[in-house]
DNA sequence: GCCGTTTTCGGCCCGACTGTTTTCAGTCG
């Protein structure tokens, strides 16, 4: 059984004790177990087989009881009689927003109500006012919150948030006595998608406050205001976003962004460990049992006054950052300006909208000194790939646009050569043995089944001509999952033979992920963090690559393009 | 249900906003 599949049992278990009134620490205890599963970075059932199921966090006996259940029969007999106690439709209330396990079960014991379409009618027919605790505006918000829910567009990709943001925090800043704007949450944590946007701001008076508040809930992407008060505004945009801006004063700034930035379980544990060093932590300030207030106009001064050096928010997911910082072990972590070269973009000679010279001054202007050129081959049909003849043509026009550049910058002649379904590649030996580099992709066949498509990885590993494996599990985020392989043993052939997995930077690929990424570096595997550009513009998503390398943990010695050319250049010769 | 160089039992982060309430419950993050 999947891990995924795990976690999605565990968590709609803690939806159901949730509904049931069951005790918020049991349920927690649920929610957590689910999530550290999901984010495992290896086969659960891997560590099931070596009975090492305790060591996760949040695993105690109890639910590695319950994991082994599963694993063996394939069923959770626990899990089968609260989905015979709560009907489905009940769980599918709470994905009305503003509706949560109370609601839920007051609808489902007082009216009968197992969905999301009942529930709509009891609303038009105004029969939830009458309920305890509920009232017009209630029942007005209930039908607000479906309408939302109808309109949800689901997760949205950090390439498109990012800049979204910075748009916001650019008016934001214009603002008369605004201090500070930055991102928050999930954002600021890069994570490959956000749910909702948390932007903070600093101002120096409540006046100022009122005016950044004002001037949010007027911005062109406002679709509705959804709260606002002093302190914080939510606003919904016109895509369908929610948004959360704070505003705060400069001097609790410190205590506010690391509150804001979380990730919520990071801040439980460090809440706790606050408490162990007699201090109350909240986003105004570390409160002393006394009732005095030490503030904290940085983050560095929350993480010093606890004891513990800063933790970048990439790493701030309670994945082992806590007791690492404790240790002093933190991660040395890679950085935008470590990456010195691209190691795969298009140009026009295949389904690329560039020229070699306009691509080779762009990823000059983005602050690298080497790129490698890698069109497609001839079996990629779709995107005009490049037969053995075409490969020798280009090399002739890299080598002229070198000379053009003049010794700043250097193109490096390459392909992204396919794996073909039957598990060879597209270009012989020979051929690829004359260029510079060699990157290989798996764009077909995707679902071809686990052993094969397995069995084509391997065999492009193991082939001593190929640097790179590009974007290897071919997911596109929210829309197709990464292909059925077994990543421990592709992560172990690729640290055997040295062969470099992809970071494809592109913003619905980040493929490898960031729990991939992590459990590869852990087997010694190298990385490379590629842009795919595809044309001028198309450099500027390697920071977001650069970002999934950080929240796996990757340090610029774990990437081989954070190498000069030279040494780029001397490491793929030495490996053939 | 998890977890422990103060604990194998008794804790488990803290506050804003809203709506229903005259002091709080629910939800969210």
């Amino acid at each position: 059984m999947k891990n995924l599949k795990v976690a999605e049992i565990f968590a709609a278990m803690a939806d159901m004790l949730a509904i049931q009134g069951e005790s918020y620490h049991r349920i927690m205890a649920y929610r957590r177990a689910a999530e550290n599963v999901a984010v495992l970075g290896r086969p659960l059932e891997e560590v099931w087989r070596a009975g090492e199921l305790e060591a996760i966090p949040g695993i105690g006996k109890t639910l590695a009881a319950k994991i082994d259940e599963l694993m063996r029969t394939g069923r959770l007999e626990a899990y089968e009689k609260l989905q015979a106690q709560v009907p489905a439709g009940v769980l599918a209330l709470l994905e009305v927003p503003d509706g949560g396990p109370k609601r839920a079960a007051l609808f489902w014991k007082e009216l009968g109500i197992t969905g999301v379409e009942a529930l709509e009618q009891a609303a038009r027919e105004g029969r939830l006012r009458a309920l305890a605790g509920m009232g017009a505006k209630s029942e007005e918000k209930v039908l607000a919150g479906i309408d939302a829910l109808k309109r949800r567009t689901g997760r949205t990709l950090l390439g498109v948030a990012w800049p979204l943001a910075h748009v916001m925090l650019d008016a934001l800043c214009e603002v008369p006595g605004v201090v500070q704007a930055t991102a928050a949450g999930s954002l600021r944590r890069m994570r490959e998608t956000v749910g909702d946007m948390d932007l903070l701001v600093a101002a120096e008076d409540p006046e100022a406050a009122r005016k950044v508040m004002a001037r949010f809930r007027e911005l062109d992407q406002v679709g509705e205001v959804l709260l606002s008060g002093p302190t914080k505004t939510s606003i919904r945009t016109v895509d369908g976003l929610q948004v959360d801006l704070r505003v705060l004063e400069p001097a609790r700034w410190g205590t506010a962004l690391q509150y804001f930035t979380g990730s919520q379980a990071h801040n439980i544990r460090l809440r706790a460990l606050a408490l162990e060093r007699g201090f109350s932590l909240s986003e105004y300030a570390l409160k002393r049992e006394d009732g005095t207030e030490l503030l904290c106009a940085t983050e560095e001064e929350v993480y010093a006054a606890l004891g513990l050096p800063s933790i970048p928010p990439e790493l701030r997911e309670d994945r082992g950052e806590i007791e690492a910082a404790l240790e002093d072990r933190l991660p040395d972590l890679l950085q935008m300006v470590d990456l010195k070269g691209d190691l795969q973009f298009h140009t026009t000679w295949s389904d690329g909208r560039q020229t070699l010279l306009e691509m080779a001054q762009a990823a000059q202007a983005r602050g690298l000194a080497y790129a490698l050129v890698t069109d497609h081959s001839q079996g990629l049909g779709v995107a005009r790939g490049l037969t053995v003849a075409d490969l020798r043509r280009q090399r002739a026009e890299i080598e002229d646009v070198n000379r053009k550049m003049d010794g700043t910058f250097r193109l490096l002649a390459g392909t992204e050569v396919e794996v073909r379904a039957d598990g060879a590649l597209d270009f012989p030996d020979h051929v690829l043995a004359e260029l510079d580099l060699v990157v290989a992709a798996v764009h077909s066949g995707l679902r071809q089944g686990r052993e094969q498509v397995t069995a084509r990885m391997l065999a492009a590993i193991r082939n001593p001509h190929v640097d790179v494996i590009a974007h290897p599990t071919g997911r596109l985020i929210g829309e197709r999952e990464g292909a059925d392989m077994d990543m421990e043993a592709i992560f172990r052939a690729a640290a055997e033979t040295g062969t470099a997995l992809e970071i494809n930077a592109y913003p619905k690929r980040l493929d490898l992920r960031d729990a991939h990424v992590r459990r590869a570096i852990e087997l010694g595997v190298k990385l490379a963090i590629n842009s795919d550009a595809h044309d001028v513009s198309g450099f500027v998503v390697l920071p977001l690559g650069v970002a999934t390398a950080r929240r796996g943990w990757a340090t610029a010695a774990d990437v081989v393009n954070t190498c000069s050319v030279e040494k780029v250049l001397a490491w793929a010769a030495g490996r053939r």
